[in-house]
DNA sequence: CGCATGCATTGAACTAGGACAAGAAATGAA
DNA sequence: TTCATTTCTTGTCCTAGTTCAATGCATGCG
């Protein structure tokens, strides 16, 4: 049941047995239903989830109801909802959604801070982590400013195989910033070469 | 002299004197003039720079030769050249080039491990710091892709409104991801309201 | 089984922004 | 001060991508 976690937050960082036994403790087990919004928004914030199973997708809804995803989360991925608006005036909202039916292992930020106090070694697998989730969203940002949207999903699909057969052509649409009319234009020219 | 720096450092982590005192002695201090380009590919990855004094921009150029600016770095923040090429076979490269006379603090990569053996409670600023890079990096893509040309300059002005004094226009119109030629159309249009 | 709802496709009309080119303004070096 | 280089502006034309239908396809649900 473990293994999965375990092999992945020991990427970067080697554990003891032991402090492997105290995160498995604090993990907390859950499965959610196919559909479900699973961030209420204020309710739980600053979660850390990590996909055993499923896809999900996070995306911010903007002042004018625009929904973009910023990611989408498969087994072995972690999501976390850290929060963005960093412009208080720009309230855009997180919310993050289970597009099949998911199991998870999630962690509160008590039992995070728990975790680092008992093995701080931790700390720097997270932080890790984060660098490498820092890489991908800037990886994104540089596609998405200086490649055309055939390029973008012709990449997407390269390095998302997986994905195209699980999720709906409008998520992908909106992942990769143009609309979901265009990208089927964009398939079909494809198609034809 | 390490007053900025040791502010910067402590805002989410409080350190005792000592562990400072390790810290300021593994910085390396450096001026740079104007108009270099501090990255020499490969030549020194993974290094952390902290802003005294100056700006510098960072961009990745794709094959294509397409200049993207992802940061402006001005005084008391960090840039880094997290490497970013995740995909191997999409070879697009970092830069650092100073925009002003800069006064700098790096961490080499070697430093930044004795930094984080010598005092491992840095691992967690260090974590933090990159948490916040990343939300800062996904509300730009969110904003890369929801907004329009005109608000995206003027949300630009609005959060770094001494920026636009002090760069030159084509870099700012390259961070928003538009060509130059528009946003001067842009300028002239809000200009005329 | 039939119906309803959501999803993908296609087409036509439109527009935000790009590419190119040429001139004006500013900066800077000698 | 002058010349050169870079930056900024403005105009014209062009295209990638949008918006708004309308239609056909699935899929799930009673």
């Amino acid at each position: 049941m473990y293994s999965q976690i375990n092999k992945n937050i020991s990427r970067y960082v080697t554990f003891e047995p032991k402090e492997l036994e105290i995160f498995n403790s604090l993990l907390e087990y859950k499965t959610v239903l196919k559909k479900t919004i699973m961030l209420q928004e204020g309710e739980m914030c600053s979660f850390e989830a990590f996909v055993i199973k499923g896809c999900v997708r996070k995306y911010y809804i903007d002042a004018n109801g625009l929904e973009v995803i910023l990611q989408f989360a498969i087994e072995n991925a972690w999501v976390s909802d850290i929060s963005f608006s960093i412009y208080e005036d720009n309230p855009s909202s997180v919310y993050i959604e289970t597009l099949e039916d998911c199991e998870f292992f999630l962690f509160s930020p008590e039992t995070k801070e728990e975790l680092f106090a008992k093995a701080p070694k931790f700390e720097r697998a997270f932080r890790i982590l984060m660098q490498r989730s820092l890489a991908v969203t800037q990886d994104r940002l540089f596609n998405t400013i200086s490649k055309s949207a055939t390029e973008k999903y012709l990449e997407f699909l390269e390095h998302y195989p997986t994905l195209s057969q699980r999720v709906a052509q409008h998520y992908i649409a909106s992942y990769l910033g143009i609309s979901a009319e265009f990208l089927s234009k964009v398939r079909t020219k494809i198609a034809k070469l």
